[in-house]
DNA sequence: ATAATATTTAAACAGTTGTTTAAAAAAAGA
DNA sequence: TCTTTTTTTAAACAACTGTTTAAATATTAT
């Protein structure tokens, strides 16, 4: 894994790196200064120099996870003017190609919310579009008004889209060895996911409620 | 949430549900024994003394947890001769009924995967019964080889169930905060998907694939 | 009652972890 | 060059954490 992020000319760069990655993975207690300090291959004492402390250079990260895991599931909401399955597509195929990228991201984030929810809470409230607010949410709620649709909540409507995509990141420990999904093997799972999520939600809204 | 769990008589047991309830909220680097031993009311040796270490103290949990778990999620599979749509029906509410009574569960289990797989893979062995040889999943294959339902990998299924439920439980502080849904709106929420689940499984099954 | 065993306690130990200090080395400015 | 500032280092500090010890207390068996 080392070596695919840049190497960092100045130390402070560095040391945010590392930190990033560890943190990310192994979350605030069970990441060490000492570990940063050695793989970043500098001082311990520059951790403190640059970022006063370890509760400073996680915040910092925090709050840098935090904007891209918003960013994956808002940049995808309000692209052009498509059909609603369409637009479903679009956004469930963006939000797996932008987690393939940062896979530890969810669990992350999942994570940080129940340790640390006080400070989640604090830097999170300005990072989230409203989901109801998207145009997303929108044609939902003019398809169902011209009977095109079954009426069902929104928050129903995301959280059916987006849990089967976020559970498959969190889960891949868990898939490798009981369902023995690894590999490429996850990627044809989650890709496969980008046919099936958008057709499963379109059959439900198309049906009529009994 | 004191008082919930019955008052051990005896020291050891009690050691063991704290240490329970701790490992299971903040994992193995979160917990420590003085918390434990504290809110046990007892001298920290005597965690030493039944338990050797805080390691199998730690290991000890972590299997009741994946037992629990299994069980969760195996022991509904396979009920009675009931239709593919009931059975569906009955998995989804048996698995959110059961995770209500351990809503921390699916996040530690999750979790341990990442921290501790090595040890995770040796216990969990031969705790998960196959979903392929479930009563569902034959159901599935039989209906779709009649023709009455569509051709679709189990595991897909079997993800398709299961992720938006163990997704909710594991974002309880998250949906707290973004989207509002706490205490009895989340137990309003996880219900209804008992209706919504199985009807969008079913309509996408139904649905024949292009 | 007495001895043997099991349980509990306070205290100390050794290793780890986040942090600080004071000096050295490097870089920048005059 | 010489001074000042910035960066880096080794070492120590203090608090914390898992573990052990040896003595005290309670329980059980004879």
């Amino acid at each position: 894994m080392a070596g695919i992020t840049h190497e960092a000319d100045n130390t402070e760069e560095k040391i945010r790196q590392v930190a990033k990655r560890l943190f990310t993975e192994r979350g605030f207690a069970g990441t060490k200064i000492r570990d940063v300090a050695e793989e970043a291959g500098v001082n311990i004492a520059l951790l403190n120099y640059y970022f006063r402390s370890k509760e400073r250079l996680y915040e910092s990260i925090l709050t840098e996870n935090f904007e891209e895991y918003a960013k994956a599931l808002n940049d995808t909401l309000n692209t052009q003017d498509i059909t609603l399955e369409e637009r479903i597509c679009r956004y469930v195929s963006q939000l797996i190609d932008h987690l393939k990228l940062t896979p530890d991201l969810p669990f992350f984030i999942i994570s940080e919310f129940r340790n640390n929810s006080d400070f989640c809470k604090k830097i999170a409230s300005n990072k989230w579009e409203k989901f109801d607010e998207s145009a997303l949410a929108k044609q939902l709620t003019e398809e169902a008004k011209e009977g095109k649709i079954r009426k069902i909540e929104l928050r129903h409507v995301e959280h059916l889209i987006t849990s089967p995509v976020i559970m498959s990141f969190m889960a891949i420990p868990f898939l490798e060895h009981i369902d023995n999904v690894k590999g490429k093997d996850f990627l044809t799972f989650i890709d496969e996911q980008k046919d099936i999520i958008p057709e499963m939600i379109m059959a439900y809204l198309k049906t009529t409620a009994e």
